[in-house]
DNA sequence: AAAAAGCAGGACAAAAAAAGTCCCGTCCTG
DNA sequence: CAGGACGGGACTTTTTTTGTCCTGCTTTTT
């Protein structure tokens, strides 16, 4: 309490130590994730100018923190200590804290995570994203648990950054949809197998055929595998799932041009595994698939984990959970002041000019 | 522990924070101290250009710490605080009680107290060494206590920022030394008298001509008055007293230009109460005066508390410091850095390049 | 073994920020 | 009512930052 007194008041006195302190914490990071790499493939991943990245890792290097190898540039031990070290300190030093209460206010969920930065500008947030939704959902596991996995690249994160652990027993991992039609690597069943490697437990699949009609839909129903997949599936305890903008899900599940029209008119801002909500939170469509029923989100599911980050998904997450319950929140700072700026009407004044 | 350990992760991280800091941190706190006032005179004191000074002051209004009224620039009730609630942690922050265990090292101190600044460059300082030895002040006064004071500009700040105290009985003031021929301000005798008046006691003072051949001397000490003012003097259990650079205080105390040279040539750097010290503590020289022997300092004197600043007087505090045990020091940033510098040999790499 | 790609760091002009300097109209004080 | 100190505007000069391209080296790929 006192503490924090006086990072407001350091933080009154010395403003442009946020974008300092946040710039070079992103140089940090990136290496971390990254090294070694050399100055222009990092400055990629950092949405910044060359030059400017080269004044800051002068600066590091002067510091001690980042050195020069034969593939690029590395971080020193002590480098690597601040990386890991300094992330909860930063969070109450660069205000995500009060953000995350911000939007406990103004979203129906339990608990907020916000992460540093913009996954739309910065790749290495969607690590972090996935980092701290796989330490969330580590705390949530128990024996005997059925973990439900929706697709997307930010649950794919979470799949890479979950640690091996064998605590638990009787664990299974399952997709929350069939194929919707994304890329092998983000869909919902590979995300579900990647996990149950981490968590050395078993998993079920559902393989659907990309793009269902009805009747195809009512034919599979009446095989007893896919039947008893989707038994598993809808016993599940936990879910952890992404959250898509409307319009870039809709192109991307091969929704043909009239049909993305016609999703949009209706109002479609968000999507999560092939339903499409408007900015109201209600149900404007669906593509045809089958998993997760949509009741058990609020019955047999004890846990729902969201993950989803980056300015442009703002608008569908505020649509999604400011009507839907969740226990957990994981997003970056991007999404969240652009949720409170949507949401809260009150301009965020705090909110500092640099790049994240 | 763990706190300090970020704080320096911050510091590595941002190192331009100290020198931003520490210049608003001035000039908030000239404003605490000679509020309201212009941005010229304010200029001048803290010897920085109008311009520099001009982005600060208008960073600091945005900020809502300053606020402009009739006769200048004051602090708002926000920046009140913060010049009074951030010293402790400014303290850590910049470095100075790392400078505190490093000056403990090199002199014989049991305790260090520096103030941020240097009394040179900025006047504020001596009032913050003065409010620092004040409170030490304070904190060793017991009932019937008899306190003796050096003159000089730093042990006037020490009266000047003594609060009003009645609190113990009994508290006599003395003078160290008779008149030594310096302003009357800065004298032994307004000094004691003063501090007298805020510990609401006694004083005794010893009036004494400005210049005193050794033969009046010994007539006066027939006076059996000055005798006993000479006795008290000397049962004092607590002395404040302030070190000068020889060259200054020969030239001050009105030593002729021969005898300058004299006592130079025989390696005079330090001065305390008229009596002159070579950088090896030896004493070399002494304006005839009489009042505390130089033998109570480690008998009857039970707390001898030393405050001095300034860059220049480092080689002095350091010579006489370094031989002679002393209880308190309160210095400054710049007579600190300077001292271990002189003393250390090891060089300051942390120094940092802001003008304190 | 040759070629391609990625690396750090040098150089330099353009742009932006900071600093130095002078000035003006105003308000208080003596 | 005159003088001085006030805040703030304006302008030039200086310094710093930034964008951009180049060079020679090392590592990886072919």
């Amino acid at each position: 309490m006192l503490k924090d007194m006086r990072l407001e008041q350091l933080n009154i006195l010395v403003p442009e130590m946020k974008s300092f302190l946040s710039l070079r914490y992103r140089v940090l990071r990136n290496l971390y994730y990254f090294q070694p790499v050399g100055r222009r493939l990092l400055a990629r991943y950092l949405s910044e100018t060359e030059r400017v990245l080269r004044k800051e890792l002068d600066l590091l290097k002067k510091q001690g923190l980042v050195k020069v190898s034969r593939g690029g540039m590395e971080l020193t031990p002590e480098g690597m200590n601040i990386v890991l070290n300094m992330r909860p300190y930063l969070h109450k030093l660069l205000g995500l804290t009060d953000l995350e209460e911000k939007l406990k206010g103004l979203l129906q969920v339990k608990e907020v995570i916000v992460v540093s930065g913009d996954m739309e500008v910065e790749q290495a947030v969607r690590y972090e994203v996935g980092r701290a939704g796989a330490q969330a959902l580590c705390q949530s596991l128990r024996d005997n648990v059925v973990i439900a996995f929706s697709g997307g690249t930010t649950c794919a994160a979470v799949a890479e950054m979950m640690p091996f652990i064998s605590e638990y027993k009787g664990l299974k991992v399952v997709p929350a949809r069939g194929g919707l039609g994304e890329e092998i690597h983000y869909q919902a069943n590979s995300i579900a197998a990647r996990v149950a490697e981490k968590l050395h437990c078993s998993y079920r699949l559902l393989h659907l055929p990309d793009s269902l009609a009805e009747e195809t839909l009512q034919a599979l129903l009446q095989d007893p595998k896919i039947v008893e997949v989707l038994e598993v599936i809808n016993s599940a305890q936990i879910l952890v799932h992404g959250i898509g903008t409307a319009r870039e899900m809709a192109l991307r599940r091969g929704a043909g041009g009239e049909e993305i029209k016609n999703l949009l008119e209706k109002g479609a801002v968000g999507e999560i595994f092939g339903v499409f909500f408007n900015c109201e939170g209600e149900v404007v469509g669906q593509v045809p698939s089958l998993g997760l029923y949509l009741e058990n989100l609020n019955t047999t599911l004890k846990n729902i984990i969201v993950v989803a980050g980056g300015k442009r998904k703002a608008e569908a997450i505020a649509a999604i959970l400011r009507n839907h319950p969740r226990d957990l929140l994981v997003t970056d700072e991007g999404a969240a002041r652009e949720i409170i700026r949507l949401c809260g009407g009150e301009r965020d004044k705090e909110a500092h000019s640099c790049k994240y």
